[in-house]
RNA sequence: CGGGGUGUGGCUCAGUUUGGUAGAGCGCUGCGUUCGGGACGCAGAGGCCGGAGGUUCAAAUCCUCUCACCCCGACCA
């Protein structure tokens, strides 16, 4: 390609739109247009990386027994309605109507497409495993879209889907996906880990998310620098670490607290420290028809986490209960506490609470909290036990008991573990070698495309521009004449393109009238991994240099040298991402 | 969905308080001088100021409504 002719509209000055670097150097570099919010194009160049990042799933997916498909973008009702998913989805699924007023939607994912054709298609335990993907467009109207396409409504998703005989065989497809996840973000240069994480709105059990470590991602990642527990801090587990243990248990007393609606105001009137302290929280839990009131205590300094709430409550959300919700049920909001609480009301503590020796409490009652206050003398009662703490950094690891170490991240590909859950409600079922029918058991496997495309860019540039791996540049190398007014000079440069060309590098010729700044400059944006300079010393002593995108490095060949010295580049800089010599 | 903010040439923005014939820089076109890290000079093109109503002799500017986009939060891949 010439950049005479090259459709790459780079810009200068940062668009105002963008605020994170990938945002902004996919706009300079010109790689995509904005076409609405959260909905964008990919230019040429652009492409180019996305087709790269594509090339190198399919290559994987193929070589874990993947078999590449397509599904519809705009799906039917039905099928929706006959997982359920139709009414839980919300605002985020798409939906529309057609002529005939038949109500369809545009596929956020696709369980219920494929699962459909399963069980028209698969009846036999002999045509199991399965494997089918596809790399297709998906739709969902997110509440709040941002940074470029890391966060957009409409975006490319690879999807694989796999459908075993049982619960052996879906773990054998999970390992199989998980390897194959490690081997694609390494290919791709990716700083990554795979971490432990919750199902979601997809469902079933068992699921892990893959994290390429930056400080804009939005996820939260625990881990353990001494052993391998890894998670989000959506799941992430939290070890008891009760207080007071060891101490008398003193009687319970009343003390007037006015006006001390928080734990911060009630510790420090009382000089009681937080970590003494228990904090009730009223919730309302939403299931599909029905809203349940219900109370959670924790120790007064840690966070409620709410997915952890989710699934312990097996709802489908929860919020906070209003003031008056709060009254209805006995209490006073700033004041609330689970002694004396009405025999109906469901009481969830985490695991730490009820171990806490001599707490401080809410009294129900305004202005009055309750101290010296012990679950082990049954001073009130609990309904259900479990980890529903958020964790911080430092927090002991469930699994060694070192303190965890916290980072962020994006998340650039998540597997799942969806047994039967789709299987079940739309009938996909196999037969055995004993003639006896049961369900399929699914997993789900997504990667976001431009997400890791965004996430390379956020790891790899630096002031000047985008610093792409050899393994997913759009191209490899740019040829730049540094005069175009030398005649002698441009006709060379265009030989050494075509001779690039002619070996198979993937090359750019910088044959625009312009000053070499601009050329350097376009050349760094855009984030050629290697370039081609050819100035005086071409004409008088016919050498040429070769910069390094990454590091700098300056080497000057001969024009005889240049391409072995080119390929031998290519060569090791692609064995940088390899993941068979990596380890 | 709440809170805040912004809409003026392709891009970044000034002008709005205090109404009076639409500006700058970059980019774009042409000519010339330059030519190893975004050059300079000269000459040009390009905008009914997001949209609709209203007030006024007069509206980018004031009022009302609307739309779009951005940020923060609640939420989600």
């Amino acid at each position: 390609m010439r950049m005479s002719q090259i459709y790459a509209p780079t810009l200068r000055e940062v668009p105002a739109e963008a605020e994170i670097v990938s945002h902004q150097l996919m706009l300079r570099a010109g790689l995509i247009h904005k076409v609405a919010m959260g909905i964008y194009s990919y230019m040429p160049v652009g492409w180019r990386t996305m087709k790269k990042i594509m090339d190198i799933i399919r290559e994987e997916m193929d070589a874990k027994g993947g078999q590449e498909m397509a599904m519809p973008i705009v799906q039917p009702a039905e099928m929706w309605q006959e997982s359920g998913r139709w009414w839980v989805y919300g605002k985020e699924l798409m939906r529309m109507q057609d002529r005939h007023d038949r109500d369809f939607l545009l596929g956020p994912t696709h369980e219920e497409v494929i699962t459909s054709h399963a069980r028209q298609d698969i009846r036999s335990y002999k045509q199991l495993p399965m494997l089918p993907y596809q790399i297709q467009t998906k739709f969902r109207d997110e509440r709040r879209p941002r940074f470029g396409v890391i966060r957009c409504r409409e975006f490319i998703m690879k999807d694989l889907y796999s459908f075993d005989k049982d619960e052996a065989g879906l773990d054998i497809s999970y390992n199989k996906m998980h390897d194959a996840y490690s081997r694609i973000f390494t290919r791709c240069g990716l700083d990554f880990r795979p971490v432990a994480a919750d199902s979601g709105a997809i469902g079933g059990e068992g699921s892990h998310e893959f994290m390429a470590l930056s400080d804009i991602g939005e996820s939260t990642i625990l881990f353990c620098n001494s052993c391998t527990y890894a998670a989000t801090d959506e799941i992430a587990a939290v070890a008891p670490v009760p207080t007071g243990l060891g101490e008398e248990l003193r009687a319970m007393e009343a003390v007037a607290t006015p006006n001390c609606t928080t734990v911060e105001d009630v510790a420090k009137l009382l000089g009681v420290a937080e970590d003494r302290m228990v904090k009730t929280l009223c919730y309302k839990a939403i299931y599909e028809d029905e809203e349940k009131f219900f109370v959670v205590l924790i120790r007064g300094d840690r966070q409620v986490n709410e997915i952890k709430l989710q699934n312990q409550m097996d709802c489908l959300e929860v919020r906070f209960a209003t003031d008056e919700e709060v009254r209805a049920h006995g209490m006073e909001p700033g004041y609330c506490g689970p002694v004396g609480l009405a025999e109906d009301i469901f009481i969830l503590a985490d695991a730490e609470a009820p171990l806490m020796i001599n707490h401080e409490c809410g009294d129900g009652r305004k202005d009055y909290h309750l101290i010296n206050v012990n679950y082990s003398r049954k001073d009130y009662r609990i309904s259900k036990v479990a980890d529903i703490a958020l964790v911080d950094k430092g927090a002991a690891c469930p699994c060694c008991g070192q303190p965890l170490d916290a980072a962020r991240g994006i998340e650039v590909g998540q597997i799942f573990k969806l047994h039967d859950k789709y299987s079940a409600k739309l009938g996909a079922r196999y037969v055995d070698e004993a003639g006896k029918e049961h369900d399929m058991i699914m997993g789900c496997y997504g990667i976001g495309v431009g997400r890791t495309m965004a996430a390379v860019i956020e790891q790899h540039h630096d002031d000047y521009g985008i610093i792409w791996p050899m393994s997913i540049a759009p191209y490899e190398v740019a040829v730049v004449p540094v005069n175009d007014k030398d005649e002698w000079l441009m006709a060379k440069a265009e030989e050494v393109y075509q001779q690039l060309l002619a070996d198979e590098i993937e090359a750019v010729l910088d044959d625009r009238k312009e000053r070499p700044g601009v050329k350097f400059n376009d050349a760094d944006l855009l984030g050629f991994p290697l370039r081609v300079v050819m100035g005086k010393k071409c004409k008088e002593e016919g050498l040429v240099e070769i910069k390094i995108r990454a590091t700098g490095e300056v080497l000057e060949v001969s024009l005889d040298q240049l391409y072995i010295k080119i390929a031998e580049l290519k060569t090791s800089m692609l064995a940088e991402v390899n993941p068979d010599l990596i380890k």
